[in-house]
RNA sequence: GGGCGGGUAGCUCAGGGGGAGAGCACUGCCUUCACACGGCAGGGGUCGGAGGUUCAAAUCCUCUCCCGCCUACCA
């Protein structure tokens, strides 16, 4: 024995690496398109190519690899097809940074030379996550890696364009859209983040015309009235109503503004009169479209004033908002200054705040393509785990707005439409025009807008499989099996997905939604960097290893609730992980010769040790294999971790070196077989969770072959499961813990052997210990061990400590070893608890009510209870009431 | 304004109508031949607050107070 050299503690980084490339070279992570048969498929949320991994990402991935690992060792053919986003505005700011540095412009590049420079940034830096994530252990197809600018994604990008603007459900037009000045684009609302700021609510007041009247209107916004055009009032306001269709003036410029009457106007806010501002407001713009106003623009695309700014014209936004405050005050037009929390909206990717902005836009019709997401959700074709997430999902389908998916920048897949320059017809192609369809003509402009970044997300899951093409991959992985994701992009890229896969796939694009939390710091808040309270990961995986990482993060992996990560319990799972390898340390070295000479399907040959953990261990499988296909991580990990370390470690291990060292014996031979089966099938248990720590020692297993990961995945037997093995060894277990906390709590010395005296309930219950009375003896330290028959006359030992197990005695002689008081005191410890319970189910027993209405059950359940607390007092009891004796004699 | 989730041991969190749980931290003993990243034995909580339903409430209902998130055309 002891061939092996394992080093003390698993030391994680050479055994990770050592796997991956061995996982990889040999295609393991395959998915064969031509086999039919049972198929598990995923598209990976595809991580921008700026990104490098963080905490939410490694969350998503290992849940999404437990998934995959899960179903590829249980027989399936598997894909999870990988690829990252070119994420439109968020690489562009990357690469004009770098610019920035060089002291450029992307205008200074123009626009061919820009893009170019973001190709080169791309292939030069944009695979660093997807080496992180191949550090993490992600099982992907990457022989597929997919990219959304790539020729085949474009392809696609450009039918659904050109498909969609056929049917009339894409359209332009002159909307008032969120406009981030800085990124110098369109933004659609979702990516327009709000928040409340310390501002204030401005009362102007504007002179109605041939009248002595004044209309105070109230603002969060002075410098948008420059573009005022009208005054709204409620038309049930008592105090306004007369003045409806008059005219205001708009002070400092002058400007006759109509006074219109609509319900939209709240008359408890404010003053209950709104000024109107088509061209910088949102609903100021859909009062325009109601009562056909002026529109007038007043600010640029940079959020500079214009020439319709009279002198103010050339000021910044807010330099503007405070030269018109006090030019407002000194004409005498500032009726009052309230402090007032304001919400802004500000761009989700440089965080400026955004302006709304009339500008020429695309538009994604949505309504009909919600309308059937919304269906397949209702009628379960699609399903989204857990489940309240679909109220959101159906709350935000049935109020959803036309989708801009404009922007004015470089980076994306460009707007496959073109002006002819002659006749000014738009064409919109799927290959660039030469002519003019109208004219002949061949001054054709295309577009210059490039679409939103999820634009060509939202095609994923049947772009990256080859379509428009009707591939095989399509045909076999189509609709995926179960998407992972944060909630944080539910509607950005979920319902998007849904809509366009119903659309153009006439199916949803996956069968569940696995909606997971958000990993946040210890505080609660999402990690980011700019808060600088990001724990990273790939320090997290130096430090503790991989193993230990994912680990921790299926065991924090809870339904419905934040993960606020914090390091000491990835220490704690590295620690777990530490204590795997311990115990394939000590079980090696026992397994060269174990198998194949008993065979585990003879349960009555083995010993009452070796049915418990069989028994326990398939119980085990049964959670695990609930748990992980209900998405419970958290729960299977939990049952394997107690498992483990609890019962086989704890328990099955220290029990076993009884038969293992009486080398020769039938008894080690199945003993050690039976530490073979569950050593393996716990680490193909633990495998999906953790895989290089379980591969390294599943291969090390004599006869394993070369990898456990293509499984199979350990199932129930249940002629394994026995209640009876179970009950059996509680009652040693319990035995066991009893003598241990006399010897604790009692300050006996730990190494010392004592002699221990037992009373069973029943002659079985005393056979039962003297059947297992080596695992007693040595698992206790118990020196002699006596059980007295259970029909014979008994007499307690004159000096013990006494224990009760269920209705057995315990009894540890302790003659001249211990002072009275000590056992005293322990009793009395103990008695008080057990008092407390028992009172507490003797007054339910007592209680008429319960005995009739109580469900039988329950209540034979409190009578049992009873039965057992009150052997117990008895027990306890009568040790005390003899040892104040002894003490008083 | 609307919606969702959460407030359980010092910390991080499970549980979700009938005996309050885990990990970490803490206390005591132990360097026993897999593991001190360990073993054994312990201590610790009126389950945010108030009502209600029930034989029985941490769990269900109502109200309430905090915290977080999403969403919204009260400027």
């Amino acid at each position: 024995m002891g061939g092996d050299q394992l080093p003390k503690a698993y030391e994680p980084a050479e055994i990770e690496a050592k796997w991956y490339n061995f996982w990889e070279s040999q295609k393991l992570f395959r998915a064969e398109e031509d086999r039919t048969g049972k198929e598990y498929s995923i598209v990976i949320p595809p991580p921008n190519v700026t990104g490098s991994l963080h905490m939410g990402h490694a969350l998503n991935n290992t849940l999404q690899d437990i998934l995959i690992r899960y179903h590829r060792m249980n027989g399936y053919n598997t894909l999870w097809m990988p690829g990252t986003d070119h994420a439109g505005i968020a690489t562009q700011n990357v690469v004009e940074k770098q610019l920035a540095l060089e002291g450029k412009t992307r205008e200074d590049l123009g626009r061919e030379q820009f893009i170019e420079r973001v190709w080169q940034w791309k292939e030069h830096s944009g695979g660093v996550i997807i080496n992180q994530l191949k550090r993490l252990g992600c099982s992907c197809d990457w022989d597929r890696e997919r990219f959304t600018m790539d020729q085949g994604l474009s392809r696609a990008v450009r039918e659904v364009f050109v498909r969609l603007y056929e049917e009339g459900l894409i359209y332009k037009g002159d909307y008032i859209v969120n406009w981030c000045p800085r990124c110098h684009t369109a933004l659609s609302d979702l990516e327009v983040e709000h928040e409340d700021s310390d501002g204030f609510l401005w009362h102007i007041r504007y002179p109605v015309e041939d009248s002595g009247e004044s209309l105070v209107v109230a603002t969060t916004r002075p410098e948008t009235m420059l573009g005022d055009t009208a005054v709204a009032v409620n038309p049930e306001d008592q105090r306004y109503r007369h003045l409806i269709g008059k005219n205001a003036i708009l002070p400092l410029v002058g400007r006759k503004l109509i006074i219109i009457g609509d319900p939209i106007v709240a008359m408890d806010f404010g003053t209950g009169a709104l000024k109107v501002t088509p061209s910088h407001d949102m609903t100021d713009f859909e009062l325009s479209r109601r009562h056909n106003l002026d529109r007038v623009t007043i600010m640029d695309t940079s959020g500079r004033i214009n020439d319709n700014g009279i002198h103010f014209s050339g000021m910044d936004r807010y330099e503007c908002r405070r030269a018109i405050v006090e030019e407002l005050d000194q004409k005498g037009f500032l009726a009052g200054i309230e402090k007032y929390k304001v919400g802004l909206g500000r761009c989700y990717r440089c965080k400026d705040v955004v302006e709304p902005l009339i500008s020429k836009q695309w538009f994604v019709k949505v309504e009909p393509l919600a309308k059937k997401a919304l269906e397949a959700v209702e009628t379960g074709k699609t399903r989204i785990v857990p489940e309240s997430w679909t109220k959101t999902y159906y709350e935000w389908m049935r109020n959803i707005r036309d989708w801009c998916v404009s922007r004015q920048i470089w980076w994306g897949h460009r707007i496959p439409a073109w002006t002819c320059e002659d006749c000014g017809e738009v064409i919109v192609a799927r290959e660039t025009p030469s002519q003019c369809t109208t004219c002949n003509g061949s001054r054709l402009v295309q577009e210059t807008d490039v679409l939103d970044t999820w634009f060509s997300s939202a095609l994923w899951p049947f772009s990256t499989m080859g379509w428009p093409d009707s591939t095989r991959l399509l045909q076999t992985f189509y609709p995926t099996s179960c998407l992972v994701t944060g909630f944080d992009i539910l509607f950005f890229w979920v319902a998007r997905m849904m809509m366009m896969g119903l659309k153009f796939r006439d199916d949803v694009p996956f069968r569940e939604v696995y909606i997971h939390a958000l990993v946040r710091d210890e505080e609660g808040k999402k990690m980011s960097k700019s808060l600088g309270n990001v724990i990273d990961p790939l320090m997290v995986m130096d430090k503790y290893g991989t193993d230990a990482f994912r680990f921790t993060l299926a065991a924090l992996a809870a339904q419905g609730r934040d993960i606020r990560l914090s390091e000491s319990r990835i220490e704690g799972y590295r620690n777990f992980m530490n204590k795997l390898w311990n115990a394939a340390r000590f079980a090696l070295p026992y397994l060269e010769n174990s198998q194949g000479k008993t065979s585990l399907d003879s349960q009555t040959a083995f010993s009452l040790e070796e049915r418990w953990i069989l028994s326990r261990l398939n119980r085990t499988i049964g959670e695990v294999h609930d748990a992980i296909t209900s998405y419970r991580f958290n729960d299977a990990a939990q049952a394997l971790y107690h498992f483990a370390w609890h019962e086989f470690c704890d328990w099955y291990i220290e029990q076993a070196k009884i038969p293992l060292n009486a080398s020769g014996s039938p008894e080690a031979a199945r003993a050690a077989a039976v530490l073979r089966h569950v050593l393996d099938s716990l680490m193909r248990m633990l495998h999906p969770f953790i895989p290089f720590i379980t591969e390294e020692i599943a291969t090390k297993i004599p006869s394993n072959g070369h990898t456990i990961i293509r499984g199979p995945y350990p199932v129930v037997n249940e002629s394994l499961l026995d209640s009876e093995a179970e009950r059996e060894m509680n009652v040693l277990m319990g035995l066991i813990s009893s003598v241990r906390n006399i010897r604790a709590e009692m300050n006996l010395a730990p190494g010392k052997p004592l002699d221990v005296v037992v009373f069973p309930s029943s002659p079985e219950e005393g056979e039962l210990v003297l059947g297992s009375c080596l695992m007693v003896r040595s698992l206790g330290k118990v020196g002699d061990l006596t059980v007295h028959p259970h029909d014979t006359d008994r007499e307690p030992p004159r000096m013990a400590a006494t224990a009760v197990v269920g209705d057995m005695r315990v009894f540890v002689p302790l003659e001249g070893v211990v002072d009275p008081d000590a056992e005293i005191s322990r009793l009395e410890k103990e008695l008080s608890k057990i008092e407390k319970e028992y009172d507490a189910v003797r007054r339910k027993l007592a209680n008429d009510a319960f005995l009739s209405k109580a469900k039988p059950e329950a209540v034979q359940k409190q009578r049992d209870r009873e039965a057992e607390l009150a052997a117990k007092l008895s027990g306890l009891g009568e040790g005390l009431t003899k040892m104040r004796s002894l003490k008083s004699a």
